[in-house]
DNA sequence: AAATAAATTTAGACAAATCTAAAAATAATT
DNA sequence: AATTATTTTTAGATTTGTCTAAATTTATTT
């Protein structure tokens, strides 16, 4: 189905209020689109008319199948650019959302699973929100501060809690990124600091204060 | 200055008509965009008001120094896009111009500036046109066949002129990609084959007709 | 140079996405 | 339950980018 840009965003913004609310309603979607209600009662009637979601005048709304279906599409190219762009470019995953927001209307299926293959499939974002994989199926995998992680389990570097300058330069250092495959080699009580071996870099040893601001889910 | 999308897609096709003409006129900018002389007319009222073109009725146009500084960054976007399609996820170079076309919108100049770092600041796109720096200037590098780079001389691969199948796989299995750095060792007189090294690889040999097909630039 | 042809512009219309202000429907309160 | 408040929708306007058809200007030919 071939969506404008508006539309796309319309839709987006349904699938998320709808994580939380059963129905959406008119004033939440403007607020959250920082828009009139008017403007939404108007794509309400052309997302119906595309048969993308079930809307009852003056009720609420709700996306359908095919409604979801496209929202996931979306959402997985959003994310996807979030993922590249912290861990291919090195930007700060505050300042990746407004640019991932434009990059995902362009919705070439074959560059996204190519963009997908390239940055190893990801399962999580930069901000911990789950990726959508090519068929929309959206894996739950709950992540944890590496401190947390069991001894020799591999694991998958989700995210930091922190993007300090700091923080930033040793991570770069150890050759630790968002994608990085992790396995904690050992673990010494006296201070909490951990031994660790990221695939395809020497062994190295982390504090437990960086232990504790990384996150990683397993693989 | 903020340019819609239509905006950016007349400037861009303005400057390239240009390279060939001295003044572009209303109905080859028409064939060109696909589109009416009349919408032709309306746009160019909009971006003379825009102070981004001289134009004088019935007279043709051409764009400013204003209109070209625009111009070169959204070529600039098009083309480091392309590099990266090509470059990084691997597509063939047929397929790149329409993506490239939808990314080029996108115009954070930090998203730019990080991808262009990240792809090495290629000075060619894979089509063999020069890709603009930062500041829009563009350095006008001939490419030559691999066969003719002198001895010892460092060089990038800009483009290969065929896509096959058997070619791309060749290209991979030796790790000759778009931007990769090369080196001439030795040329052998009986049969064309050259010695080559490619930065981070093992020196390996290739055939002639390789060599013929594989263009640089020098460094 | 007058007539014809070609290119360009204007006039008026349309679709998409938005808005404001007014009307209608639903929800909350006394 | 009647009134008031809130939410949602409608009506009508606006902006952007486009179109067709007609009018105008420039170019070409006889």
């Amino acid at each position: 189905m071939k969506l404008s840009e508006s539309e796309e965003n319309y839709i987006k913004s349904i699938y998320n209020l709808q994580v939380k609310t059963e129905k959406v309603n008119t004033n939440s979607l403007a607020v959250f689109l920082n828009t009139s209600p008017a403007s939404i009662t108007d794509m309400l009637k052309k997302l119906k008319s595309k048969k993308l979601l079930e809307y009852k005048k003056y009720y609420g709304f709700r996306l359908n199948e095919t409604g979801n279906t496209e929202a996931l599409k979306i959402i997985r190219r959003h994310r996807l650019w979030e993922f590249f762009l912290v861990a291919k470019l090195g930007m700060e995953w505050e300042k990746v959302h407004d640019i991932a927001e434009e990059l995902e209307h362009v919705s070439s299926p074959e560059l996204i699973n190519r963009l997908d293959a390239y940055l190893g499939k990801p399962k999580i974002d930069p901000h911990g929100d789950p990726i959508p994989d090519e068929r929309g199926k959206v894996v739950l995998l709950k992540q944890k501060p590496l401190k947390d992680l069991a001894m020799k389990q591999n694991a998958i570097v989700s995210s930091v809690s922190s993007q300090g300058h700091e923080m930033m330069e040793m991570l770069n250092h150890y050759g630790i990124g968002i994608g990085s495959q992790i396995k904690v080699l050992k673990s010494f009580e006296f201070d909490g600091s951990l031994q660790i071996k990221i695939a395809r870099k020497p062994e190295c040893i982390i504090s437990g204060m960086a232990a504790q601001n990384i996150y990683v889910y397993d693989n």
